[in-house]
DNA sequence: AGCGTACCCTTACACCGTAAGCCTGTCAAG
DNA sequence: CTTGACAGGCTTACGGTGTAAGGGTACGCT
């Protein structure tokens, strides 16, 4: 006796069926509480009530779900608004992606690995490089100013993820890095040790984030 | 009949003893060769003449291994001297930087995850740091500069690593590239995709780099 | 001579991604 | 109503992964 696969009529469906949206979801939720390595096909099929390889009938990869769900994250991200003046423009999103990423820890590195980018991927560059072809930077210095932009929001975001402290816990951790790496062998480090265990807050997104944007529009032609 | 494990006197031993330092070579060049998903301990005691089991005498994990590589990555970048003036020294250690996570191009990744730097980023942390403070810098400040430029750093190598293209073949995917975004969708991406077909260099990572530098410079304390 | 021990090997387990093929409920065409 | 195609799920299997547990052996020391 095979249990009902589907009520015969308009009972409800033991299960909803299953399609690639459905996947990403779940896949994007596994991530989020487990890091990359939590998503397995396995683990994603058990999720959904399913068996691993049923997946392979919405999706081609698990390289496509990874895909999937890095532009999810992107599509998170703010796009520049053509309205605003550049600066403010372009720093909003770096800001809003910076958070994204954060908020997505895993996302990161994803991101990076991927070659072909994704719909939400395409739609931030298209805005971003047309903002800032709107503040009358030329072709050559759009795809600089972007490299350099995009740099530092995705490497400041991975360098920040990778400490071992968040923001909460910085004096204790700090504290027992100083005492690690105490004053003999580094005392340079132990000075910046010393200062994270004052509280000051150590990651300033924007410290970085500001040089490159006053340097660009030292660079902006003028009119 | 067991094949003589070790000559029985000076005869030149059929192979060397393994050791750490063994292991931790034969990784790198595998991870040089192929990727980081190429160094598994399997593959990586075939390459020694050895089991997969035999190197955990010498390695507590392969996480431990992959620690080990990611530092002798960073054992290959310059250390900034204390003798040129801070910019210089600063500009020349980020494009040494630059230059080793190129050389090994799944680096950038490995260290990224990695939580406790090694010895060889441990001396490169402290000489970075060293040179900011002497040129002047307040330590929050060099906190902050030194997450910016490091951002930088392994922002730009990874964004470049993951283009579909390397300088040889930029104008030919460029402007397979070109054909797929094609004009109408993304206009503004279409144009960087002329440009690059252009032959024109995409990639600059010194742009970037000399923008921070350059923020850094007008912030220094006069003196 | 005998012992400790450093080193390597064997076996085994749980997990991974996915190729190949089967089974069945749904639905449109005849 | 019958029939056939087919979509969407399941089963099984293969070759890979990291590593826990324990077995054996050859060397250096006393």
């Amino acid at each position: 006796m095979p249990k009902p696969p589907t009520a015969s009529r308009g009972k409800a469906a033991p299960r909803a069926p299953l399609s690639r949206a459905r996947i990403l979801d779940a896949a994007l939720a596994l991530a989020d509480e487990g890091g990359v390595e939590a998503v397995s096909m396995r683990r994603l099929g058990q999720v959904l009530g399913v068996e691993a390889m049923s997946l392979y009938k919405h999706v081609a990869d698990k390289e496509a779900i990874l895909d999937g769900i890095a532009d999810l994250v992107m599509a998170e991200v703010e796009v520049p608004s053509p309205d605003l003046d550049w600066r403010t423009s372009v720093r909003r999103s770096a800001i809003s992606a910076h958070e994204a990423l954060r908020r997505h820890p895993w996302a990161g590195i994803v991101l990076e690995s991927r070659l072909n980018p994704g719909p939400a991927r395409l739609r931030y560059l298209e805005a971003v490089v047309g903002v800032l072809r709107g503040a009358g930077f030329d072709t050559a210095t759009v795809a600089r100013a972007f490299m350099a932009l995009d740099s530092h929001t995705y490497g400041f975001t991975m360098q920040e993820l990778a400490l071992p402290f968040d923001a909460a816990t910085t004096p204790r951790i700090a504290a027992e890095m100083a005492a690690r790496v105490f004053a003999d062998d580094y005392p340079n480090l132990a000075a910046m040790a010393e200062l994270a265990m004052s509280g000051a807050p150590m990651l300033d997104f924007e410290f970085g984030l500001d040089l490159l944007l006053d340097g660009l529009e030292r660079l902006r032609p003028a009119g």
